[in-house]
RNA sequence: GGCUCCAUAGCUCAAUAGGAUAGAGCAACGGUUUUCUAAACCGUAGGUUCCAGGUUCGAGCCCUGGUGGAGUCACCA
């Protein structure tokens, strides 16, 4: 397989050893495409050897230009500036180049030693449906799939469902106490918003109960004995929420008894929890599906908030873990620059470490996954590093096989998204406007075809929010994410159906394009079509999909100036023509396959 | 308050591993279509890369100190 820059370092590599008698790897040296304004398709930078060479970087940059040119044909002519050896390439090479991505259609992928991997996304809470921040979610989990699969990993999607605990039971006795049977069917409702809606109707009502008590003598009394005197009474009751529910609260106490039925294993209970969870489920693989994203398996919270435990008993026994008085069960940390946690409370259950230890392990044993990667929003950075420093601590065997994939949370232009404000972004919502944009920009156009209106609503949203890095908190727009110019998916969507309607004039017939002599943009076209597979590998190697975006939208940005200025079917030769369509059909190729990476499907026409 | 992360053009984002004169898009202004799809192309304007030091051939990137913002520091999940 033809590597450019590989080629480059290796002749940097002979020409020192012949020059100046050292072995260097090819390695050492740093080769980058040359800036527009030098003359040059590739830059030697030798800065960095001057040192071990004991001379000045331009002197460097001579010898082994004037090397290169004596002895690799490939290399047409050299230029120095400073430390830069700017080299480039005859045609010849160019040439081999295209031959090389034409007879190998897979030129564009990483090859990496075959490894199992776990990709855990998704993970939602089943009382509420999913917003902006699930899609985020999913889409670099999708995405993180499809590169390390085209890496040629073996790839399994699962998420984790938090289908307990007090959440649900508050949609579950609001619709007891309030619904009178109502069902999703019988109010024409998708019916994870119908659970979500009666999840808020908990909210409403448990806030009307709260309101209603604080002008008791009972609360007047509390908030006479505040500790805190300065604190105001809306600030005093704000924060005494909380203790409202779990102590005096009538819904409160209805729900916990609710939790404790389940807990129990109360049947009544557990049909309702299932009735409703099942509405939810129905909801979710409906937004799923029209996301395009499907799990290869789900770990439910009921089935493994037990689990761990052994785990725990395990490391208490190898003193890993320590017990204290009160019979909790803590780790110390900090040798790993963390805290002490709890890991079992004073009355032997569980918390969420415990439940994550357990889950892991048993992901370990069910898929025996080399690498298990978690794709959770930052807020949950701290739990990720403990969690990971106790698997090391215990000596799991997969413990360095762990990564947080940690992303940014989702802003609005007005500020951050608040469920109790009312400014969460539903996922089904967002889907809906944005083809719904789509359809209205396409009025004027020929294109009406629903499911081409479709791709390119989902490119613009998609595009938006994985083009950002994941690390970095992201200002979602809801304006700019339907737009369809500009550094968009609907952009990189052109420039693919651009050239479809150029090779479908084409015809098949291919003859030779031998003895063409390229342009400056096609050699910088072959160059970005190289880089394919180092931004696929990067992307990998970083759990970084907006790598492959923007390498997707770079490519597309050159070959929409190519097209502007270079015609094909009208080409000035034969050879000419020819050259383009292998070319165009090749940047095609690349362009539909970088995209399917970000979960962006193309359209043939629009 | 401790710890972690972030700060780049009016706005949203880029910038291989420390490499040449920090780039795109949007918004603004001007131009391009009898031509393979104008959801495109070209141009103009826009910067003390938060501030102050340091490291070196070279710093948006590394180090120190500050400023501003976010997250976290539960026997919550």
């Amino acid at each position: 397989m033809k590597d450019i820059t590989r080629d480059i370092e290796t002749a940097a590599a002979e020409a020192v050893k012949e020059i100046y008698q050292v072995d260097l790897s090819p390695g050492d040296f740093l080769v980058t495409s040359t800036k527009k304004e030098h003359k040059g398709d590739y830059t030697l930078v030798t800065f960095a050897v001057s040192k071990t060479l004991r001379q000045a970087p331009n002197l460097i940059a001579a010898a082994i230009g004037e090397h290169m040119q004596r002895t690799k044909p490939w290399v047409s002519s050299t230029e120095v500036l400073q430390g830069f050896l700017n080299i480039s390439l005859s045609t010849d090479y160019w040439t081999s180049v295209m031959d090389e991505f034409k007879a190998n259609p897979d030129f564009w992928k990483p090859v990496q030693p075959q490894e199992k991997v776990l990709v855990e996304f998704a993970s939602p809470n089943t009382n509420k449906p999913l917003h902006l921040g699930h899609i985020r979610n999913i889409l670099l989990g999708w995405s993180t799939y499809k590169i390390l699969s085209a890496c040629g990993h073996d790839v399994h999607r699962v998420q984790i469902v938090n289908d307990r605990g007090i959440a649900i039971c508050k949609s579950m006795l609001a619709w007891q106490q309030f619904g009178e049977g109502v069902t999703p069917e019988s109010v024409g409702m998708k019916s994870d918003h119908f659970v979500g809606d009666w999840y808020v109707k908990f909210e409403k009502k448990f806030v009307e109960e709260y309101k209603t008590w604080q002008s008791s003598e009972e609360a007047k009394e509390l908030f006479d004995n505040r500790k805190d005197k300065e604190l105001a009474e809306a600030d005093f009751f704000k924060a005494y929420k909380n203790n409202y529910f779990n102590t005096t609260s009538k819904l409160g106490k209805d729900a916990r008894d609710l939790l404790l039925k389940w807990e129990a294993h109360d049947q009544d209970t557990l049909d309702l929890w299932r009735k409703m969870n099942g509405w939810v489920y129905n909801g979710f693989n409906e937004t799923y599906k029209n996301l395009g994203v499907e799990f290869d398996k789900l770990y439910f919270e009921s089935d493994t908030y037990l689990l761990g435990k052994d785990l725990i008993e395990d490391g208490i026994k190898r003193e890993v873990f320590y017990k204290k008085d009160d019979g909790s069960v803590w780790v110390d940390l900090t040798e790993y620059g963390l805290d002490h946690k709890l890991l079992l409370r004073s009355d032997g259950t569980s918390v969420y470490m415990t439940q994550d230890l357990g889950t892991a392990q048993k992901r370990y044993e069910e898929f025996d996954a080399q690498r298990m990667v978690y794709v959770v929003a930052d807020e949950q950075n701290y739990h990720f590093q403990a969690l990971f420093a106790i698997m090391a601590k215990l000596g799991a065997p997969y413990a360095k096989g762990l990564y947080h994939l940690s992303y940014g949370m989702v802003d609005l232009p007005e500020g951050k998204m608040k469920s109790r404000e009312g400014t969460v972004i539903d996922a089904d919502d967002l889907m809906a406007d944005v083809i719904e944009e789509a359809r209205i920009a396409a009025a004027d156009r020929e294109m009406k075809d629903p499911e081409v209106i479709r791709r390119i609503g989902m490119a613009a949203l998609k595009f938006f929010i994985i083009k950002v890095d994941p690390r970095k908190r992201m200002t979602f727009d809801p304006k700019a994410s339907v737009d369809l110019q500009g550094q968009t998916g609907p952009y990189i969507q052109n420039a693919y159906v651009r050239i479809q309607s150029i090779l479908r004039r084409a015809g098949e017939d291919r003859k030779s394009y031998e003895g063409y002599v390229l342009n400056e943009d096609e050699k910088l076209l072959l160059n970005l079509l190289s880089q394919c597979r180092h931004t696929i590998e990067n992307a990998a190697k970083d759990y970084n999909p907006a790598l492959v975006a923007n390498y997707a939208f770079a490519l597309a940005k050159e070959y929409h100036r190519y097209y502007h200025d270079i015609k094909v079917l009208q080409a000035e030769s034969e050879v000419a023509k020819e050259f383009r369509l292998v070319l165009i059909n090749t940047i095609a190729s690349i362009l539909v396959n970088t995209m399917d990476l970000l979960g962006i499907e193309m359209p043939d026409r629009m």
